[in-house]
DNA sequence: GAGTGGTCTAGACCACAGA
DNA sequence: CTGTGGTCTAGACCACTCG
């Protein structure tokens, strides 16, 4: 009575429990914050070795769905998904409506959650940077940038690290280098300077957290993040391009932009 | 001798095999292509059970870099990352550039591979589509949509599956509704009908794949995929709602947008 | 049928949390 | 010290591929 499978749509009893988990949580037998039962527990009641429900409970783990505290037991997940628009957070508008508020406070108010930040600032030079990085704002093995790096948290829970890079020329003696960057966030500090940002780019990939980005996002390795390359153009010039980091599972990512038929450029 | 850890960065054996054979595929012992040795093999190499290596390789193959081939092996994975843009995809120079062949035949044959696509049609009401869709469409239990899917390929392997929705009362007598769209893509054909987009919104989330998704795909449960919400408009209008699903490892997202300060409601 | 991966089991030991 | 999850092992059986 080993191996084996019920039928060709759960080929394997982890998953059929897994499903069978997640229909639970999606119909509010274990609602957000709940704390399941131990595994044991739970082999018990599906008939299944532990073993089993560990694998079937690291399935959920992977996508989020649950939370899992060693030496305490597994919980449903509590954040709800977080909305984030890249065109409004750059447009003026936005960044003025909210009071001087960042647009990541926005995102997160809007779900009745508390948002909070730790901005660390450094500087350094291309030699540690990712490639594209480097790339995109032209450096080489001595330009120094200034790093800003960002944890941000809803409710204390970590669900990114943002961190900018702007080559020092143009950000030493400017708030930019500073523990403050002022009201409006940094892209108003760049208008100020008389760089105003045009146009932006954004680059998305996902992949598995580094060791250091679970530790502090307090992601699995089977988790997977967005990392969101975002680069600020004055005219043909990079002037900033920070890299998001965002737990996949925490996040929705919108874009809007017109189609030539409303751009400069458009012919007929 | 059981259980166990090395030190703090390899929290399990089947982590640090993994990262070892993440490295070798990364420095070419094993390139694009390659078999890997039988998981018994592995095991004796390193040292470790083979329940060990299987889990590993698992890891690899949920990551994207290996595909296993049951009863014959596992190979490293061959296709390099697809970049997709979002803006110039929806440009009309671009649309016109490349000869009337579509976006994704240009960003495939970037590659230096061979682009495939099957298309099906049907129609159906909002009941059996996604919330999101009927709910930008306007659709009610009635109203009917025609159903363009269209299942992508890279030199034969599946890389994308499209699935677009157009209100019968646009699509119907036109070759919307037909089994070729035309030159330009069917955003050309609705702008040939007036009803030229002027507004893009792309919303993208990262899940799992449904069974089916996942036949279609070749891809594992473990592995993920970009759901990509594509929406047209046609001032306040959604003509047109496209699901994009892309396993997650192939593909890069690019999007480019005007800062306010380039638009027509920029104030300063 | 032989070869390869997929999974299950049952028991054991380790690591972290908390009283 | 107890409770909970994390992982490893060794063996066994199943499923898919190919000759």
């Amino acid at each position: 009575m080993l191996g084996g499978m019920t039928n060709s749509r759960n080929p394997s009893r982890y998953r059929a429990v897994a499903d069978r988990l997640r229909a639970q949580i999606r119909d509010g037998t274990y609602g957000p914050g709940a704390l399941l039962p131990r595994e044991e527990d739970l082999a018990a009641e599906f008939d299944e070795d532990r073993g089993t429900i560990n694998r079937a409970l690291k399935v959920l783990l992977a996508e989020g769905l649950v939370v899992i505290k060693r030496g305490k037991g597994t919980y449903v997940t509590k954040i709800p998904v977080i909305h984030r628009n890249a065109a409004s957070r750059y447009n003026k508008d936005s960044r003025e409506r909210n009071g001087g508020r960042g647009a990541f406070d926005t995102e997160i108010r809007a779900l009745g959650m508390t948002p909070r930040s730790d901005l660390t600032l450094g500087r350094t030079t291309g030699d540690q940077l990712d490639d594209d990085v480097v790339e995109v704002l032209l450096l080489d093995g001595h330009t120094e940038v200034v790093v800003r790096h960002r944890v941000m948290y809803a409710d204390d829970i970590p669900v990114q690290i943002a961190t900018s890079y702007i080559p020092a020329s143009i950000a030493d003696g400017t708030p930019l280098a500073e523990q403050d960057s002022g009201p409006g966030g940094i892209v108003s500090r760049f208008a100020d300077l008389g760089l105003t940002q045009t146009r932006i780019t954004e680059t998305i990939t996902i992949r598995p957290p580094h060791d250091d980005e679970a530790r502090t996002l307090k992601m699995s390795p089977d988790q997977r993040l967005y990392r969101v390359l975002h680069v600020g153009w004055a005219g043909d010039r990079a002037v900033e391009a920070t890299v998001h980091l965002m737990p996949a599972h925490h996040w929705e990512l919108e874009y809007e932009f017109p189609t030539d038929a409303d751009r400069e450029d458009a012919t007929g």
